[in-house]
DNA sequence: AACACTTCGGCAACCGGTTCCCGTGCGGAG
DNA sequence: CTCCGCACGGGAACCGGTTGCCGAAGTGTT
């Protein structure tokens, strides 16, 4: 059995008919007793089993799957795995996949368009089920036409493309999309904020061409004008999702004295940096600024003060994505699937009151936020 | 072409030998022109080529993995992607994967080794060329016997266990392992507590029997008798790695007016929600009660204050991982590489004063911290 | 005793690739 | 003009499984 006894016991590495040889039966009968519908004597089936055992036998999942048997892989790729929402995400799209018996594959890109490409060939290669792209992403007409031209390429391996927290295509394309809405989160939220009395409340935007800023700051404008307010487009700032976006860019905001007597993040982390930027400053919230974010991510809780933000259901929105494309067959209409968000309540956001100071003495920054409550004409 | 037409385009799924077909060559020739190596006349390349863009042809990378070419597989499997610290590991296992050029298969076991068990079988099938167990884990001898036994049916198959976070087992098992070091860390935090005047600190700790918690613990008591100092048995609460045992450890200890000047967690999780925990109660830090986690995850310094804790180089060390069992001859010795850590010192520790107060009002707890910096003796 | 029917196991083809081995046709050297 | 070698391409075996089909027993019926 030793081939080659170098250090310890070698690489055995067993196929079929070792077992089948070691019991003294064919290949079809050791695949038959494994698979189990087929009839068996009792003593075959022992003596296979045996066999199996004592050379710790496990058929390679790659030949059965190219025999058209077992369950194929699913195949996710995001940005980056490190932040909590595209975690929770992943996660829900894991859990999901393995208790379907699914095993999945995960590649990050790093926001880079090219990786995603390389990606997605591999996955045709390897002929996943669905390949599923999570989290927003630059809109422009190349991506479009670039992804549409995957969802055809998967498709016609049998694949499919699924499009997660990411708007639609042209219709048409083969493709599925689970949503949340940002918009109308961000509407909510807005609202909420504009109904403690801020008149002035400071975006803190992603990039301007990202898919979920736009939602997150169409809803913001959307609150203002439903007020008969138009938002100052100087209170507009962009950067990425990271909290160091966050926290340079209010940073920035203080330094230049803008004015302003609410804040509100595209995301918890932009407004986790933020805090932090305001904290340093020698502000505080909600007593000098208050502050809004979006995510719900499970930090937002121990933020001091806890964060005010809008729930997105991530790990369901990944649980879901799975479960539509996977209980699909292949002459269903494509999917849409639009999931609302909520905003939560807790200490980041107060009433403006008629005293809101700016910074009493804010270290290392030139003016603080405005001074007053009551802006300009709006 | 169209097999069945009834919406849109069909499946197309075409094989090797429909390009052979197309180009007017034999299926050996197109593998040669696709492989690369092999003399091929130019005009019969193009003509394959031709046929290969018109087919949108990808070769199964399943067959090509039985016939023994194409990257092997990379798997890994955790707690919970949720986790900051798993995360990072898995970004760094996963960014590392590809910059190699393998594919990464990730699973989460939720904490239950009956499923890490079943993924590790599943892996063993995909003749995944490594499997990377990260994370702590209750080291019980049923878990030592189970991991053994893994390790060595992977190596039967030439694969590869991998512990990453994790202590080695027994001697001649073939195991990778990439630690960083509980022990040093949590000494040298709880050293630096000790050194700014605290005498009795709180530590909340994992699960008693969980790896990471046994060594940070035995840091947090190494420290202390290194100053002359037996800590206070009371003074250690065992719960889990979550925000929320955090939380709920925390509110214990003040309700049960157990007297303390700092906190030890043993994780930033934990930490974050013992520091709600303290908000909550009224309590300020570092003013009332200084307060250091452990794992340095992003979000440590967004906290209010800015959490003092140990940095792990988590994000090096998938990186390392993968790194390590990739550019692996199977006669190598068994490596076990141990990563340093070291402690990032922000604002949640500060000197003990002569006045360091309890609570001076804990609403909904009965008697906050001790009211005295100074305990009975040591 | 002959017959049909069920149970059970082996042969061989197939899944989609790769690669060894060999045969052809061409050119250049002697 | 012959011979040799090389460039090129095809046939077939193989990787490790599954499964349709068929034949050999064993069993029950008339």
């Amino acid at each position: 059995m030793t081939r080659k006894s170098s250090t310890g016991d070698s690489v055995t590495r067993s196929t079929i008919r070792d077992v089948a040889a070691r019991a003294g039966v064919s290949a079809s009968t050791v695949s038959r007793v494994l698979g189990g519908d087929y009839p068996v004597s009792a003593t075959t089936r022992t003596s296979v089993m045996r066999a199996v055992r004592e050379l710790d036998y496990v058929a390679d999942a790659r030949a059965k799957a190219i025999a058209g048997v077992g369950t194929p892989t699913l195949a996710f790729v995001l940005d980056d795995i490190t932040g909590p929402s595209f975690a929770l995400m992943a996660h829900g799209v894991e859990r999901e996949a393995t208790r379907l018996g699914h095993l999945s594959l995960v590649c990050s890109t790093d926001g880079d368009t090219a990786h995603e490409l390389e990606f997605v060939e591999m996955m045709r290669a390897q002929r996943a089920a669905a390949v599923i792209l999570v989290g927003g992403t630059a809109d422009t007409p190349e991506y479009r036409t670039r992804t549409a031209r995957i969802a055809d390429s998967l498709a016609s391996v049998g694949s499919r493309l699924v499009l997660c927290g990411r708007p639609p295509l042209a219709p048409g394309t083969p493709v599925t999309v689970i949503e949340y809405d940002n918009e109308g989160g961000a509407y909510a939220l807005c609202a909420h904020v504009l109904a403690q009395g801020h008149q002035r409340v400071l975006f803190l935007g992603g990039r301007h061409d990202h898919t979920t800023a736009q939602g997150r700051e169409r809803g913001y404008t959307a609150a203002h004008r439903a007020r008969g307010l138009e938002p100052d487009p100087a209170l507009r700032l962009h950067g990425d999702f990271t909290r160091d976006s966050g926290h340079r860019l209010m940073r920035q905001a203080l330094s230049q004295g803008l004015e302003f007597t609410a804040v509100m993040a595209a995301t918890d982390m932009v407004a986790a940096g933020a805090l932090t930027a305001l904290h340093e400053a020698g502000l505080s919230a909600p007593g000098d600024v208050s502050l809004a974010g979006y995510d719900d991510i499970p930090f937002a809780r121990d933020l001091h003060p806890a964060l005010t933000t809008v729930h997105v259901p991530y790990e369901e929105l990944g649980r879901l994505a799975v479960r539509t494309v996977l209980g699909r067959t292949p002459d269903d209409p494509d999917e849409h699937l639009l999931l609302g968000t909520h905003v939560v309540v807790r200490n980041s956001v107060a009433a403006v009151t008629a005293s809101t100071p700016g910074s009493p003495s804010a270290p290392g920054s030139s003016g603080g936020p405005g001074t007053s409550g009551r802006p300009r004409k709006p």
